[in-house]
DNA sequence: GGTGAATAGTTGACATAACAACTATTCACC
DNA sequence: GGTGAATAGTTGTTATGTCAACTATTCACC
Protein backbone atom coordinates (compact mmCIF):
# COMPACT_ATOMS: atom_id res chain seq x y z
CA UNK A 1 0.00 0.00 0.00
CA UNK A 2 3.18 2.39 1.07
CA UNK A 3 5.87 0.84 -0.46
CA UNK A 4 7.85 3.63 0.10
CA UNK A 5 7.24 3.59 3.96
CA UNK A 6 9.79 3.34 6.16
CA UNK A 7 10.68 -0.33 7.06
CA UNK A 8 8.79 -1.14 10.48
CA UNK A 9 10.97 -2.43 13.59
CA UNK A 10 9.76 -5.98 13.21
CA UNK A 11 10.25 -6.42 10.10
CA UNK A 12 14.08 -5.95 10.36
CA UNK A 13 13.90 -7.45 13.39
CA UNK A 14 12.90 -10.72 11.73
CA UNK A 15 14.71 -9.60 8.98
CA UNK A 16 11.86 -9.63 6.10
CA UNK A 17 12.38 -8.59 2.89
CA UNK A 18 8.67 -7.95 2.25
CA UNK A 19 6.51 -5.37 4.84
CA UNK A 20 3.09 -6.56 6.42
CA UNK A 21 0.46 -6.94 4.50
CA UNK A 22 -1.80 -4.82 7.16
CA UNK A 23 -1.27 -3.46 10.34
CA UNK A 24 -3.48 -5.98 12.05
CA UNK A 25 -0.94 -8.94 10.74
CA UNK A 26 1.78 -6.92 11.85
CA UNK A 27 0.00 -6.75 15.53
CA UNK A 28 -0.60 -10.61 15.33
CA UNK A 29 3.10 -11.00 14.65
CA UNK A 30 4.38 -8.50 16.90
CA UNK A 31 2.31 -9.69 19.98
CA UNK A 32 3.43 -13.62 19.37
CA UNK A 33 6.83 -12.24 19.24
CA UNK A 34 6.62 -9.95 22.58
CA UNK A 35 4.76 -12.64 24.54
CA UNK A 36 7.94 -14.96 23.82
CA UNK A 37 10.56 -12.69 24.52
CA UNK A 38 8.81 -11.72 27.86
CA UNK A 39 8.54 -15.81 28.14
CA UNK A 40 11.96 -16.14 27.66
CA UNK A 41 12.97 -13.22 30.12
CA UNK A 42 11.05 -14.99 32.82
CA UNK A 43 12.57 -18.06 32.52
CA UNK A 44 16.07 -16.80 32.75
CA UNK A 45 14.55 -15.78 36.81
CA UNK A 46 12.36 -19.05 37.93
CA UNK A 47 14.33 -21.83 35.67
CA UNK A 48 17.11 -21.85 37.72
CA UNK A 49 15.12 -22.43 40.68
CA UNK A 50 14.07 -26.18 38.80
CA UNK A 51 10.27 -24.71 38.14
CA UNK A 52 9.23 -24.27 34.53
CA UNK A 53 7.08 -21.13 33.90
CA UNK A 54 3.98 -23.20 34.03
CA UNK A 55 4.61 -24.84 37.37
CA UNK A 56 5.70 -21.52 39.06
CA UNK A 57 2.50 -20.37 37.58
CA UNK A 58 0.13 -23.41 39.78
CA UNK A 59 2.30 -22.88 42.82
CA UNK A 60 1.37 -19.07 42.67
CA UNK A 61 -2.51 -20.02 42.35
CA UNK A 62 -2.00 -22.54 44.74
CA UNK A 63 -0.54 -20.14 47.32
CA UNK A 64 -4.27 -17.32 46.34
CA UNK A 65 -6.03 -20.54 47.96
CA UNK A 66 -3.94 -21.48 50.59
CA UNK A 67 -6.28 -21.87 52.93
CA UNK A 68 -9.14 -24.03 51.52
CA UNK A 69 -6.59 -25.73 48.35
CA UNK A 70 -8.09 -25.92 44.82
CA UNK A 71 -8.94 -29.48 42.23
CA UNK A 72 -7.02 -29.88 39.90
CA UNK A 73 -9.09 -29.25 36.92
CA UNK A 74 -9.63 -25.63 39.11
CA UNK A 75 -5.97 -24.98 38.60
CA UNK A 76 -6.07 -25.49 34.79
CA UNK A 77 -8.88 -23.35 34.67
CA UNK A 78 -7.05 -20.39 36.50
CA UNK A 79 -3.85 -21.31 33.99
CA UNK A 80 -2.35 -17.81 32.23
CA UNK A 81 -1.33 -19.70 29.26
CA UNK A 82 -3.40 -23.72 28.67
CA UNK A 83 -1.70 -26.90 30.09
CA UNK A 84 -3.68 -29.74 29.05
CA UNK A 85 -1.26 -32.01 30.70
CA UNK A 86 -2.11 -30.90 34.25
CA UNK A 87 -2.10 -34.22 35.91
CA UNK A 88 1.55 -34.71 35.56
CA UNK A 89 2.29 -31.08 35.94
CA UNK A 90 1.27 -31.28 39.37
CA UNK A 91 2.72 -34.90 39.74
CA UNK A 92 6.27 -33.30 39.56
CA UNK A 93 5.17 -30.83 41.80
CA UNK A 94 4.09 -32.95 44.46
CA UNK A 95 7.61 -35.56 43.72
CA UNK A 96 9.28 -32.05 44.43
CA UNK A 97 7.68 -31.76 47.39
CA UNK A 98 6.02 -28.02 46.79
CA UNK A 99 2.62 -29.27 46.73
CA UNK A 100 0.28 -32.02 48.33
CA UNK A 101 -2.82 -34.06 46.91
CA UNK A 102 -5.57 -35.30 48.65
CA UNK A 103 -9.10 -36.61 47.97
CA UNK A 104 -12.05 -34.79 49.17
CA UNK A 105 -14.59 -36.35 51.06
CA UNK A 106 -17.37 -34.57 50.09
CA UNK A 107 -16.48 -35.34 45.97
CA UNK A 108 -14.44 -38.23 45.60
CA UNK A 109 -13.73 -37.31 42.30
CA UNK A 110 -11.99 -34.56 43.19
CA UNK A 111 -8.40 -34.20 44.16
CA UNK A 112 -8.19 -31.17 46.46
CA UNK A 113 -3.89 -29.72 45.82
CA UNK A 114 -2.15 -27.66 48.34
CA UNK A 115 0.87 -25.69 48.02
CA UNK A 116 3.70 -27.13 50.47
CA UNK A 117 5.99 -25.02 53.05
CA UNK A 118 8.72 -25.99 50.80
CA UNK A 119 6.70 -24.40 47.89
CA UNK A 120 5.68 -21.27 49.72
CA UNK A 121 9.49 -20.64 50.52
CA UNK A 122 10.53 -20.94 47.31
CA UNK A 123 7.74 -18.61 45.63
CA UNK A 124 9.03 -16.04 48.60
CA UNK A 125 12.08 -16.11 46.93
CA UNK A 126 10.53 -15.36 43.10
CA UNK A 127 8.16 -12.20 44.74
CA UNK A 128 11.39 -10.21 44.54
CA UNK A 129 13.26 -10.78 41.89
CA UNK A 130 10.36 -11.88 39.30
CA UNK A 131 9.15 -8.14 39.44
CA UNK A 132 11.95 -6.98 39.18
CA UNK A 133 12.68 -8.62 35.70
CA UNK A 134 9.59 -8.14 34.40
CA UNK A 135 8.10 -5.08 35.63
CA UNK A 136 10.92 -2.73 34.32
CA UNK A 137 10.74 -4.12 30.99
CA UNK A 138 7.44 -2.08 30.49
CA UNK A 139 9.49 1.05 31.95
CA UNK A 140 9.14 2.89 28.51
CA UNK A 141 5.39 2.99 28.78
CA UNK A 142 3.63 6.11 30.44
CA UNK A 143 0.82 5.08 32.55
CA UNK A 144 -1.43 6.06 29.98
CA UNK A 145 0.51 3.51 27.38
CA UNK A 146 -0.39 0.84 30.15
CA UNK A 147 -4.01 1.73 30.24
CA UNK A 148 -4.53 1.87 26.79
CA UNK A 149 -2.53 -1.29 26.08
CA UNK A 150 -4.27 -3.47 28.68
CA UNK A 151 -7.79 -2.42 27.00
CA UNK A 152 -6.52 -3.02 23.16
CA UNK A 153 -5.49 -6.43 24.65
CA UNK A 154 -8.84 -6.85 26.39
CA UNK A 155 -10.17 -6.00 23.46
CA UNK A 156 -8.77 -9.01 21.12
CA UNK A 157 -9.40 -11.83 24.08
CA UNK A 158 -13.01 -11.18 24.01
CA UNK A 159 -12.91 -11.22 19.87
CA UNK A 160 -11.07 -14.51 20.53
CA UNK A 161 -13.16 -15.94 23.20
CA UNK A 162 -15.99 -15.11 21.20
CA UNK A 163 -14.24 -17.35 18.26
CA UNK A 164 -13.32 -19.74 19.80
CA UNK A 165 -15.56 -21.87 21.70
CA UNK A 166 -12.75 -24.91 22.40
CA UNK A 167 -10.80 -21.85 24.46
CA UNK A 168 -12.08 -22.83 27.87
CA UNK A 169 -14.47 -25.04 29.41
CA UNK A 170 -15.45 -21.65 32.09
CA UNK B 1 -3.72 0.79 46.23
CA UNK B 2 -7.33 0.82 45.22
CA UNK B 3 -9.07 -1.86 46.82
CA UNK B 4 -12.42 -0.74 45.98
CA UNK B 5 -11.23 -0.22 42.13
CA UNK B 6 -13.44 -2.59 39.90
CA UNK B 7 -12.63 -5.61 39.52
CA UNK B 8 -10.31 -5.93 35.94
CA UNK B 9 -11.71 -7.86 33.17
CA UNK B 10 -8.23 -9.99 33.46
CA UNK B 11 -8.66 -10.65 37.38
CA UNK B 12 -12.34 -12.15 36.37
CA UNK B 13 -11.22 -14.09 33.56
CA UNK B 14 -8.25 -15.98 35.93
CA UNK B 15 -10.60 -15.88 39.17
CA UNK B 16 -8.75 -14.35 40.99
CA UNK B 17 -9.46 -12.98 44.65
CA UNK B 18 -7.00 -10.49 44.66
CA UNK B 19 -5.95 -7.60 42.41
CA UNK B 20 -2.83 -7.63 40.74
CA UNK B 21 0.43 -5.75 42.09
CA UNK B 22 0.85 -3.26 39.61
CA UNK B 23 -0.37 -2.36 36.05
CA UNK B 24 2.68 -3.45 34.90
CA UNK B 25 2.05 -6.92 36.57
CA UNK B 26 -1.24 -6.84 35.26
CA UNK B 27 -0.02 -5.91 31.48
CA UNK B 28 2.72 -8.91 31.69
CA UNK B 29 -0.21 -11.55 32.22
CA UNK B 30 -2.18 -9.76 29.79
CA UNK B 31 0.13 -10.01 26.92
CA UNK B 32 0.80 -13.68 27.87
CA UNK B 33 -2.47 -14.71 28.08
CA UNK B 34 -3.61 -12.61 24.97
CA UNK B 35 -0.76 -14.81 23.42
CA UNK B 36 -1.37 -17.85 24.31
CA UNK B 37 -5.09 -16.88 23.05
CA UNK B 38 -3.51 -15.51 19.34
CA UNK B 39 -1.79 -18.96 18.92
CA UNK B 40 -4.71 -21.38 19.66
CA UNK B 41 -6.96 -19.35 17.34
CA UNK B 42 -4.17 -19.84 14.49
CA UNK B 43 -3.78 -23.33 15.33
CA UNK B 44 -7.26 -23.88 14.78
CA UNK B 45 -7.05 -23.04 11.10
CA UNK B 46 -3.29 -24.50 10.30
CA UNK B 47 -3.44 -27.90 12.60
CA UNK B 48 -6.25 -29.30 10.99
CA UNK B 49 -3.40 -29.40 7.67
CA UNK B 50 -0.74 -31.74 9.78
CA UNK B 51 1.62 -28.92 10.73
CA UNK B 52 2.42 -26.98 13.39
CA UNK B 53 2.80 -23.12 13.81
CA UNK B 54 6.11 -23.18 13.86
CA UNK B 55 6.63 -25.57 11.07
CA UNK B 56 3.96 -23.17 9.28
CA UNK B 57 6.44 -20.03 10.68
CA UNK B 58 9.23 -21.94 8.82
CA UNK B 59 7.70 -22.56 5.52
CA UNK B 60 6.24 -18.90 5.41
CA UNK B 61 10.03 -17.83 6.04
CA UNK B 62 10.82 -20.03 3.29
CA UNK B 63 8.54 -18.95 0.33
CA UNK B 64 9.85 -15.80 1.74
CA UNK B 65 13.02 -16.52 0.30
CA UNK B 66 12.16 -18.86 -2.30
CA UNK B 67 14.44 -18.12 -5.09
CA UNK B 68 17.39 -18.70 -3.24
CA UNK B 69 16.78 -20.94 -0.34
CA UNK B 70 18.12 -20.40 2.81
CA UNK B 71 20.58 -21.87 5.51
CA UNK B 72 18.92 -23.60 8.25
CA UNK B 73 20.12 -21.00 11.27
CA UNK B 74 19.08 -18.78 9.26
CA UNK B 75 15.56 -19.77 9.70
CA UNK B 76 15.92 -19.75 13.03
CA UNK B 77 16.81 -16.33 13.51
CA UNK B 78 13.46 -15.13 12.02
CA UNK B 79 11.44 -17.31 13.36
CA UNK B 80 8.61 -15.28 15.15
CA UNK B 81 8.83 -17.65 18.43
CA UNK B 82 12.13 -18.86 19.49
CA UNK B 83 12.59 -22.59 18.54
CA UNK B 84 15.77 -24.64 19.36
CA UNK B 85 15.16 -27.97 17.49
CA UNK B 86 15.09 -26.30 14.72
CA UNK B 87 16.94 -29.44 12.79
CA UNK B 88 14.58 -31.75 13.28
CA UNK B 89 11.76 -29.32 12.65
CA UNK B 90 13.37 -29.45 9.24
CA UNK B 91 13.97 -32.84 9.62
CA UNK B 92 9.77 -33.32 9.78
CA UNK B 93 8.97 -31.11 6.99
CA UNK B 94 11.07 -32.65 4.96
CA UNK B 95 9.97 -36.14 5.38
CA UNK B 96 6.45 -34.29 4.33
CA UNK B 97 8.02 -33.52 1.09
CA UNK B 98 7.29 -29.67 1.81
CA UNK B 99 11.19 -29.08 1.87
CA UNK B 100 14.29 -29.53 0.32
CA UNK B 101 18.11 -29.62 1.78
CA UNK B 102 21.06 -29.47 -0.10
CA UNK B 103 24.49 -28.66 1.42
CA UNK B 104 25.92 -25.62 -0.31
CA UNK B 105 28.92 -25.77 -2.29
CA UNK B 106 30.81 -22.27 -0.80
CA UNK B 107 30.26 -23.12 2.25
CA UNK B 108 30.01 -27.09 2.89
CA UNK B 109 29.25 -26.51 6.50
CA UNK B 110 25.74 -25.22 5.39
CA UNK B 111 22.53 -26.68 4.44
CA UNK B 112 20.28 -24.75 2.09
CA UNK B 113 16.65 -25.31 2.83
CA UNK B 114 14.26 -24.73 -0.02
CA UNK B 115 10.32 -25.11 -0.27
CA UNK B 116 8.92 -27.93 -2.60
CA UNK B 117 5.69 -27.21 -4.84
CA UNK B 118 3.74 -29.31 -2.08
CA UNK B 119 4.85 -26.38 0.63
CA UNK B 120 3.98 -23.96 -1.64
CA UNK B 121 0.61 -25.15 -2.27
CA UNK B 122 -0.53 -25.72 0.95
CA UNK B 123 0.42 -22.33 2.01
CA UNK B 124 -2.02 -21.20 -0.56
CA UNK B 125 -4.57 -22.65 0.89
CA UNK B 126 -3.83 -21.09 4.19
CA UNK B 127 -3.26 -17.66 2.47
CA UNK B 128 -6.63 -17.06 2.56
CA UNK B 129 -7.76 -18.65 5.65
CA UNK B 130 -5.27 -17.48 8.18
CA UNK B 131 -5.39 -13.92 7.90
CA UNK B 132 -9.70 -14.18 8.18
CA UNK B 133 -9.68 -15.85 11.09
CA UNK B 134 -7.01 -13.77 13.01
CA UNK B 135 -7.25 -10.28 11.62
CA UNK B 136 -10.74 -10.43 12.54
CA UNK B 137 -9.43 -10.15 16.37
CA UNK B 138 -8.31 -7.22 16.23
CA UNK B 139 -11.58 -5.88 14.51
CA UNK B 140 -12.19 -3.94 17.89
CA UNK B 141 -9.30 -1.49 17.63
CA UNK B 142 -9.42 1.65 15.81
CA UNK B 143 -6.08 2.44 13.68
CA UNK B 144 -4.92 4.68 16.24
CA UNK B 145 -5.15 1.94 18.54
CA UNK B 146 -3.29 -0.73 16.37
CA UNK B 147 -0.33 2.15 15.87
CA UNK B 148 -0.24 2.56 19.57
CA UNK B 149 -0.31 -0.77 20.43
CA UNK B 150 2.47 -1.43 17.60
CA UNK B 151 4.15 0.94 19.28
CA UNK B 152 3.95 -0.41 22.99
CA UNK B 153 5.09 -3.59 22.08
CA UNK B 154 8.32 -2.32 19.91
CA UNK B 155 9.11 -0.30 23.12
CA UNK B 156 8.57 -3.55 25.25
CA UNK B 157 11.24 -5.35 22.86
CA UNK B 158 13.50 -3.33 22.93
CA UNK B 159 13.51 -3.36 26.36
CA UNK B 160 13.61 -7.29 26.69
CA UNK B 161 16.18 -7.73 23.95
CA UNK B 162 18.51 -5.10 25.88
CA UNK B 163 18.48 -7.34 29.03
CA UNK B 164 18.41 -10.62 27.49
CA UNK B 165 22.02 -11.20 25.82
CA UNK B 166 21.39 -14.30 25.36
CA UNK B 167 18.06 -13.65 23.30
CA UNK B 168 19.51 -14.16 20.01
CA UNK B 169 23.19 -14.69 18.09
CA UNK B 170 21.64 -11.53 15.66
C1' DG C 1 -33.74 -46.31 43.61
C1' DG C 2 -31.93 -47.40 39.05
C1' DT C 3 -30.07 -45.94 34.60
C1' DG C 4 -27.70 -42.90 31.41
C1' DA C 5 -25.13 -38.81 30.95
C1' DA C 6 -21.83 -35.72 32.88
C1' DT C 7 -17.80 -34.65 35.71
C1' DA C 8 -12.95 -35.26 37.70
C1' DG C 9 -9.03 -37.01 37.06
C1' DT C 10 -5.56 -40.73 35.60
C1' DT C 11 -2.98 -43.56 32.51
C1' DG C 12 -0.59 -45.33 28.32
C1' DA C 13 1.37 -44.62 23.90
C1' DC C 14 3.40 -41.61 21.12
C1' DA C 15 5.28 -37.05 19.39
C1' DT C 16 7.81 -33.19 20.20
C1' DA C 17 11.05 -30.10 22.91
C1' DA C 18 15.29 -29.20 25.40
C1' DC C 19 20.09 -29.60 26.55
C1' DA C 20 24.50 -31.04 25.96
C1' DA C 21 28.07 -33.32 23.51
C1' DC C 22 29.78 -34.09 18.99
C1' DT C 23 31.47 -33.70 13.73
C1' DA C 24 32.77 -31.16 9.89
C1' DT C 25 34.24 -27.12 7.91
C1' DT C 26 35.96 -22.49 7.69
C1' DC C 27 38.34 -18.43 9.41
C1' DA C 28 42.07 -15.63 11.64
C1' DC C 29 46.57 -14.97 11.92
C1' DC C 30 51.16 -15.94 13.11
C1' DG D 1 50.57 -23.66 5.69
C1' DG D 2 49.47 -25.04 10.39
C1' DT D 3 46.99 -24.33 14.68
C1' DG D 4 43.28 -22.72 17.62
C1' DA D 5 38.93 -20.60 17.75
C1' DA D 6 34.57 -19.95 15.61
C1' DT D 7 30.63 -21.45 12.79
C1' DA D 8 26.89 -24.67 11.03
C1' DG D 9 24.50 -28.18 11.90
C1' DT D 10 23.50 -33.03 13.75
C1' DT D 11 22.71 -36.59 17.09
C1' DG D 12 21.76 -38.88 21.65
C1' DT D 13 19.45 -38.64 25.82
C1' DT D 14 16.12 -37.25 28.74
C1' DA D 15 12.11 -34.50 29.93
C1' DT D 16 7.78 -32.72 28.67
C1' DG D 17 3.57 -32.22 26.01
C1' DT D 18 -0.41 -34.35 23.48
C1' DC D 19 -4.31 -37.24 22.50
C1' DA D 20 -7.37 -40.68 23.26
C1' DA D 21 -9.09 -44.22 26.07
C1' DC D 22 -10.17 -45.41 30.71
C1' DT D 23 -11.95 -45.53 35.92
C1' DA D 24 -14.52 -43.72 39.55
C1' DT D 25 -17.99 -40.94 41.19
C1' DT D 26 -21.89 -37.93 41.06
C1' DC D 27 -25.98 -35.87 39.02
C1' DA D 28 -30.55 -35.70 36.60
C1' DC D 29 -34.68 -37.55 36.38
C1' DC D 30 -38.08 -40.89 35.43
Amino acid sequence: MFPFMAQSSLTRELRQNKPFLSPRDEAFVALLRTADMLRWRLSEVIEPHNISIAQFNVLRILRGAETTGLPTLEISARMVEQAPGITRLVDRLEAAGLVRRERTRTDRRQVLCHIEPKGLKLLSWLDASVPQATEVLFSGLKPGDLDKLLESLDSIRKACAARCPSLRKH
